[in-house]
RNA sequence: GGCGGGAUACCGAAGCGGUCAAACGGGGCAGACUGUAAAUCUGUUGGCUUACGCCUUCGAAGGUUCGAAUCCUUCUCCCGCCA
C-alpha cells in the first residue's frame, strides 16, 4: 500500500519543477486513501483569451494524470478577475472584459479543456461565485493579512520595484485573489506553471490563517513558444493553439527548433525518457514529423494527421503547389482585356498588404506564376483562368475570371 | 502638494535645426542553403509612382524659421523622487 503512495508521488511529480513539499504530498495521499475521498486538485483559469494552446495543455496533462489516479480537478475560471482586467506576465494591464465576453470564452475554453481531462472527474467553480458578493469591508479585510514586504518577495514584483517600474496596487491583489480561491474551494494541491510559484505559496499563507490545511504546491515548466525562447503566449503571436486547423499546426510544430522539440515530446505528448532517447537516434526531419503528427492526430484524428504530413512534404519538401488554394476571383473592371498588372494582382489576390510590398516580393524573386518566376515589377499580366499565383513559401491563390 | 524624467515607425531604442522615411537591435517578409515553415547566411522592412518625384509619419494643437522629430507656447498621457 505505501508503495502504491511511492508511485502515486513520483507520477505527481513528474515533470515538475517545484514541489512543496513531497513530504505533505504522501501525507495527504495517505489520508485520502485511508479515508477514501479524492484529493482536491486545483488549477486556475484565466478566461481573458479563449483558446487554449500546448502551454496550458502541459499544466492539462499532469491534472489529467492526477484524475488518472483518482483524484478531482477543481477547475476554477476567474471570470471575477478577467472583468476587472489582467495584469499578463509582461506586466501590462490587459483589457477588462464584459460579463457576455468572460462567459462566451469560458464556454469554449471548457469545450477546448476537455479535449484533455477527464469531465466527469472535474468541478469548474466561477471565482465570481465567492468574490460577487463581496463588499469592500470583505476585500479590506482580506488583504491586511499580507503585507508589502511579502508581496515583494515575488520576483518580477521585486525586480520591477527596483528597477522604477511601476506597479499597480491592483496586481498586488491579483495574488490574494488566487490564494482566495484556494481557501474557497478547499484545495489540496494547486498546480500551476513556474511563475505562479509565488501566487501558489501564498494560497498556502492563506489557507493556514483561515484554518485549513496548507495545499500541496506543484509547479511545473513554461513551455516555450514557437520562437524557442519566450514563453508560449497568444499576445506573443508564438503558440500552437488546439483548435488550429490541422495544416496549420502541422506547420507550426514543424518549424519549432530541433532542440526545442523534446521539451514538446516530453511536456505534450509525456513521452517517457526512454521513448525520447529512442526518437533521439532518428533523423530530426522523422522526429518532428512525429512530434506534428501525433499532436494533430490528438487534437483533430488521424486521418487528418496524415493528411497534414503528407501536405507540408509535398508543398515545402518537394516545393509543389498545395492541394486546396484559395480562390480570387478578378473582376473584368479590374483587368480589362484580360490584362492586370502584376503588382495589382498580387495585392488584389490578398498575396501583398500594399503595391510597395507586392513590388518587393517581386524585386526579390518571390514571385512566380503556374511555377513561373516573374522579375518584373512592372509587368503586366494577361490573366488566365485558374492560373496560380505564389508569392514566397506560403501565398498562394488561384485565379478566376469573373 | 513640490521637484525631476519621458512620449520616435510592429516592438525596444538612437537622433536634439537641413545630408531624416528617420541609425541600431528584435520581430516580420523574401532569397540562398537544407532535413522542415529547424539552424545558418544574405537582402528587405511607411504609402503612391515605370521613374524623376510626390504624400503621410516622430503624443496633440498652435507658433518661430527659407527649412523642425529636433527650437518656443499650450494641452494630453505616462513614470520616478520628496512630502
Amino acid at each position: 500500500m505505501s508503495l502504491e503512495i511511492e508511485q502515486q508521488c513520483e507520477r505527481i511529480a513528474a515533470r515538475s519543477v517545484d514541489l512543496v513539499s513531497a513530504d505533505e504530498l504522501k501525507r495527504k495521499l495517505e489520508v485520502a486513501e485511508k479515508e477514501g475521498r479524492p484529493l482536491r486538485v486545483k488549477y486556475g483559469a484565466d478566461p481573458s483569451a479563449p483558446d487554449i494552446h500546448l502551454g496550458h495543455v502541459v499544466g492539462l496533462n499532469k491534472l489529467r494524470e492526477c484524475q488518472d489516479l483518482g483524484h478531482a480537478v477543481v477547475f476554477i475560471i476567474g471570470d471575477f478577475t478577467a472583468m476587472i482586467g489582467d495584469p499578463s506576465g509582461k506586466s501590462k494591464t490587459r483589457p477588462q472584459l464584459s460579463r457576455d465576453e468572460v462567459m462566451a470564452n469560458a464556454k469554449s475554453y471548457q469545450e477546448q479543456v476537455f479535449q484533455v481531462l477527464d469531465r466527469d472527474r472535474t468541478e469548474v467553480r466561477f471565482n465570481s461565485e465567492w468574490f460577487g458578493p463581496m463588499n469592500f469591508e470583505d476585500v479590506i479585510r482580506l488583504s491586511a493579512h499580507v503585507t508589502v514586504a511579502q508581496m515583494l518577495q515575488r520576483d518580477d514584483f521585486a525586480k520591477r520595484h527596483a528597477d522604477n517600474q511601476p506597479i499597480s496596487l491592483v496586481e498586488f491583489l491579483y495574488p490574494l485573489v488566487q490564494a482566495y480561491d484556494s481557501v474557497m474551494v478547499k484545495a489540496d494541491i494547486e498546480l500551476g506553471g513556474t511563475d505562479q510559484l509565488f501566487n501558489l505559496l501564498l494560497g498556502r499563507e492563506l489557507q493556514k490563517i483561515y484554518g485549513q490545511e496548507p495545499q500541496v504546491v506543484l509547479t511545473l515548466p513554461l513551455i516555450e513558444g514557437l520562437d524557442g525562447v519566450q514563453k508560449m503566449s497568444k499576445s506573443l503571436n508564438n503558440y500552437v493553439g488546439v483548435t488550429d486547423a490541422p495544416g496549420d499546426m502541422f506547420g507550426k510544430l514543424m518549424s519549432v527548433s530541433d532542440d526545442l522539440m523534446w521539451r514538446y515530446f516530453s511536456l505534450v505528448l509525456c513521452a517517457s525518457d526512454e521513448e525520447i532517447a529512442t526518437l533521439r537516434k532518428k533523423h530530426p526531419r522523422g522526429a518532428k514529423d512525429a512530434l506534428a503528427s501525433r499532436i494533430v492526430a490528438w487534437f483533430h484524428d488521424e486521418s487528418a494527421a496524415r493528411a497534414a504530413s503528407e501536405e507540408f512534404a509535398k508543398v515545402f519538401s518537394e516545393r509543389q503547389n498545395p492541394t486546396d488554394i484559395p480562390e480570387v476571383v478578378i473582376g473584368a473592371d479590374l483587368a480589362p482585356d484580360g490584362l492586370i498588372g502584376l503588382l495589382t494582382l498580387l495585392t488584389t489576390a490578398g498575396l501583398a498588404s500594399s503595391k510597395g510590398e507586392a513590388r518587393r516580393l517581386v524585386q526579390q524573386g518571390g514571385v512566380r506564376i503556374d511555377d513561373v518566376k516573374v522579375s518584373d515589377p512592372r509587368m503586366t499580366v494577361t490573366i488566365k483562368d485558374g492560373m496560380v499565383l505564389r508569392a514566397g513559401k506560403r501565398g498562394f491563390a488561384r485565379i478566376r475570371l469573373a
